[in-house]
DNA sequence: TTATATTTTTAAGTCCACTTAAATTTAAAT
DNA sequence: ATTTAAATTTAAGTGGACTTAAAAATATAA
């Protein structure tokens, strides 16, 4: 409870350093809606109490320590996600958000008892994996942006971006879910927009939206 | 999230209010671990915030505005005391300290869900009224004390209080819950201890105890 | 009712997570 | 390579929720 802040710190760190993008200063502040300043200075504490390893301007890296922390923060997430969508009811867009805040507040306890009664899952309701309690991940299936995609192929979903409640709502009305198959009619070279079928309908969709969803190819 | 504090505060004036005990700075002071000095400084800003009426040296009371928002954080508490105890199986003891948490991290809208999935409940595990949506709460029955039962005397659990997760752990292992009948066979002037008869079986049982069960006498 | 004890409030200061503004470092662009 | 732009860090300061110590008000007891 009094850990919110480094706990969303360490959370973001993780996730860009599994995803292998360079995490810096600048990018916390924006997905934190905090200033630059304000990074500098939790920095500077999550490495003293080691949690990361920074060196000023140079770059920074989460420690053993912090890996598990963070992976422990991930897990009551991705956890309480599944839980509130599966066992709850809650529409796909709007777990992230209530997970933001109840991941901060839950017992190791209560979430192993809300894992065992979702038994045991692997992914999240987005398709990311859920670290399980001795820090163990799924595999992770192999996955590119729909956004990728030419005229002609076909994919199935495994993966959204779970960052905007209304990006998650549009894409679930049009019928993207886990698991969906999405074929590509067309592309337009002008501002990469796609024509897709989606459980036989066809729809225009931005290269924003493809960007944020992910697929894994069919093979022919 | 930024409201912990406030929403603590708040939770303990009105469930003293309740009760009928005049609230003291003392006395909040004691149930959340903090200084007097922190207790007055929060009950300037509640008043500045016009959630209570405060006079120094003199007293306190919840404006209605100020019951309404503590209202809603006990209702968010007895819900999620319920489901961690009914849903997720959580035990009597160990829910009040999970619920101390998420109550504050909880939207209103998943409050309603987990309602709804625990059929609109009443009371929580110990017995204690949950306030509806729309701050209704449910007909309270009469209850006393066991502690000011008599030699001779049955009655029926009603509630309990839910402070100390040691006491529930142990009245609970002498099976001691809602609604079990007890029946008081004996009492010790000197130190007001009982013995009593619970399931067929005879315990003795201290006087702080008794004073932390609340019963309903049954008619004879 | 006066002395003593207790409670409450004030005063001053700490820690945490922020802020803005200025200085510094690094990166990009001509 | 030098200028310009962008990112990062430092410096100074804020608000929230606490602390301890001292002062003031109220309660209790001889």
């Amino acid at each position: 409870m009094e850990n919110i802040s480094k706990e969303d710190y360490l959370s973001i760190i993780y996730k860009s350093q599994v995803s292998e993008e360079t995490i810096k200063p600048n990018i916390i502040a924006s997905k934190l809606s905090v200033s630059n300043a304000a990074v500098t200075d939790m920095l500077k504490k999550l490495a003293k109490d080691g949690y990361i390893l920074y060196a000023k301007y140079k770059g920074l890296k989460l420690t053993k320590e912090g890996e598990n922390y963070a992976k422990n923060v991930v897990r009551r997430h991705r956890i309480w996600e599944l839980f509130l969508n599966q066992i709850v009811g809650m529409p796909w867009g709007k777990v992230h958000e209530e997970a933001n805040r109840l991941e901060h507040s839950s017992s190791d306890e209560l979430i192993n008892r809300l894992e065992e009664m979702l038994d045991f899952p692997e992914y999240d309701p987005h398709g990311d994996p859920i670290p399980s309690k001795d820090g163990k991940l799924p595999m992770i299936k192999k996955h590119r942006p729909l956004s990728e995609l030419k005229a002609g192929d076909s994919a199935q979903v495994v993966r959204v971006n779970d960052f905007d409640e209304k990006f998650l709502a549009y894409i679930s009305g049009i019928g993207i879910r886990l698991n969906e198959s999405i074929s590509v009619v067309d592309k337009r070279d002008f501002d990469k927009s796609m024509e897709v079928i989606i459980q036989g309908k066809h729809w225009n969709i931005s290269n924003k939206i493809a960007q944020n969803v992910f697929v894994e190819v069919k093979v022919k």
